[in-house]
DNA sequence: TTACTTTTGTGATATTATTCACAATATATA
DNA sequence: TATATATTGTGAATAATATCACAAAAGTAA
């Protein structure tokens, strides 16, 4: 079984897109609508179930149910997700409450801050010393972390999450960080997500010019 | 001149690598250690370069300040960047008041929701009704706009981006946004960041327990 | 039932991206 | 100055990824 990232990133949105042609009462559906809804090809989509031995009927395309459901099971989404954040900055506490991750089976449990400030034991998502980290985790048994904190102190954050336990890391400091053999590492690059951006709306620019 | 989009995403990720070296003390640079810093391999890293004719010194390597300033020019960050965001919800104010996007030359001059409650004319970066989008846009000469509403209202809000005359849009509604010959969207999903984290958090899981 | 049409599933092929490998050459050293 | 060494720059080779194209199967219609 050949993976990659990209193609679990495109089984991630092929999910998505059926939860909403599901809404709009599909029930089945070809390759040909997941790839439009998608922007990839239709033979994109088709290899990528061929890879997870996702079959559908020939000339009767796939049911949506079983397609959510086998997609799932391969993403590990079996059961719920709990994830904690670290850093409670704007960005920290932005996503802290964002109501898309729970719809995915995603629970941020607990936030964790080094300002006294910020603390708040009693809260249902609480935030808590980043020196209690390590025994929430191994506690809880948590798995994926979060880091919004400042680039200066991304490194030593996870230094911190490597030896509590902590398996996979969303990184949205700017700055690339190293996981290694125990533990993989994700990183989200506002600024290089923005300055890409920019790149391509220039070069639209300038051959729309010609 | 070959480029696509990792190319490009790396080209950033060597600026801000080189911001900290340059930081630390570094002049010259090879191009082993940028490699390091964003870990890919030093052939890809001047590949990269000889793609947009950035040279070096053989044996000397890179001068940080003239690389930084190649890859600006590149990147079209030779003047600021005016930015909107469309949807004042926890992660759009988030963004609205980063304040790592100013050290990159990016502005976010002002924010539109359709929730009256929200407006704040007066305010340095001010929120205001989505209906003056249009003309605000078009007075300020904006190209870019960050879209964070829900996924339910991104389509419509990008039917009125784009005959405002905006030519980038970053979108994080959870939902893959189409773009068109006049303006390049690209999306980030954050949801799909995280389900691609816990899938291979779990392939890792999986092959150390045997 | 039979002929026709549509869609899957997948090897073969094409394209794109990365790494290799080494000549060219700038700098350092003796 | 001559020699040794490190590093670039880039074609060639390799690897990774996506598309093509078509046989096989399943549904539809007559």
């Amino acid at each position: 079984m050949k993976t990659n990232k990209l193609c679990i990133m495109r089984l991630s949105k092929y999910k998505s897109a059926l939860y909403r042609l599901k809404s709009l009462g599909f029930v089945r559906i070809f390759s040909d609508n997941l790839a439009d809804a998608v922007e990839v090809t239709s033979s994109q989509v088709r290899k990528d179930f061929s890879i997870f031995d996702i079959s559908g009927n020939k000339r009767g395309g796939y049911k949506i149910d079983e397609l959510i459901e086998k997609i799932n099971t391969i993403l590990g989404k079996d059961e719920l997700q709990k994830v904690v954040i670290i850093g409670v900055g704007k960005l920290g506490s932005a996503l802290m409450h964002y109501t898309g991750f729970e719809k995915e089976g995603i629970k941020i449990v607990a936030a964790f801050d080094i300002d006294a400030l910020k603390f708040k034991h009693k809260d249902k998502t609480p935030v808590l010393p980043l020196a209690e980290l390590p025994e929430f985790v191994r506690k809880n048994n948590i798995k994926i972390g979060i880091i919004t904190v400042p680039a200066t102190a991304a490194q030593q954050v996870v230094e911190i999450m490597l030896p509590a336990g902590i398996k996979g890391v969303l990184n949205f400091a700017p700055i690339q960080l190293r996981g290694n053999d125990d533990c993989q590492i994700n990183n989200v690059n506002l600024e290089v997500e923005l300055e890409n951006l920019i790149y391509f709306v220039n070069v639209l620019i300038k051959t729309k010019g010609k």
